[in-house]
DNA sequence: GACGGACCTGCGAACGCTTCTCAATCTAGC
DNA sequence: GCTAGATTGAGAAGCGTTCGCAGGTCCGTC
């Protein structure tokens, strides 16, 4: 934490590179949160030999110039998304992963106003619900009442 | 995901150790988050030899039974902090990591209903709130601005 | 108090993600 | 085409965390 905080030289010129337009463009061709370790395989299927450091640092890279968001899962893998992708959290089945993406002004506001009450600004948050699925409680309540 | 829900097996029985004591009184000593490594480190100082493992170990049962809340650092560490028994969420400065407890009966509210409304049951949530504290603005505004 | 089985511990190895190293390569500008 | 310097790639290293297993400890029972 408290980071220098000194990446952005100016100094420093950015190339435009095979490699770093690969990547871009595999990010900009999906909506959805996806590991570094992901962007790297989808490479490599598209047949772009693009090493996994390299992903690294331009996805760092995309994240300082604010091009990128960029968050922790539960396993601690650092997923990026293009930043303006429409913002949205995630109802998961915790024993299928069956998935439902949700939209809610209502939280949005919530956390907003709740930050700023408490003088923080530049707020943003990460909120994932878990539950069962319906398929998955009819399964599992006949397995558990089984007697 | 989908696991096999296996860890609140009500046939395992949770021993008290006089390693989990130990550990269980790092955490009681301190309202802050610590790492596993903290922990490990401060009972070392303490005198009591205990495995980081064990510590690994204790830390994950105690979040599972609900005694300890746990949230992922930027850098990829999970932090432990003792959890009264009421859900709440953390308001955490990106920068210096100054964490505020919110209760929020709104979020809560929310999450059931939408929950409900996709069919899913036996809802949690996990959600967090990141932003930069009043004293960071203050603090980072200077540093940028020193041309 | 002794016994036995299940749980817990500690060590080190293994694991996965990320960063570093450094020589070779490529880009941009002249 | 040439040069300076940014960028790349492969593998090693770093870090936090988990796993495997032999041995130790705890708790209920006799």
């Amino acid at each position: 934490m408290a980071a220098g905080s000194a990446d952005t030289d100016p100094s420093r010129v950015v190339r435009s590179t095979r490699q770093r337009r690969a990547i871009e463009d595999v990010l900009a061709s999906s909506d959805d949160f996806r590991s570094a370790q992901d962007v790297h395989e989808l490479l490599r299927r598209a047949g772009e030999r693009v090493g996994l450091a390299t992903v690294y640092r331009a996805l760092q890279a995309m994240v300082d110039s604010g091009e990128l968001d960029v968050l922790k899962t539960d396993a601690g893998e650092a997923v990026y998304r293009r930043c303006g992708a429409s913002h949205h959290h995630h109802l998961v089945c915790r024993q299928c992963g069956r998935t439902v993406e949700i939209t809610g002004p209502t939280v949005e506001r919530w956390a907003t106003s709740v930050a700023e009450k408490h003088g923080y600004e530049d707020v943003r948050h990460t909120l994932e619900l878990f539950g069962v699925c319906t398929p998955c409680q009819e399964s599992s309540g006949l397995e558990e009442s089984g007697s």
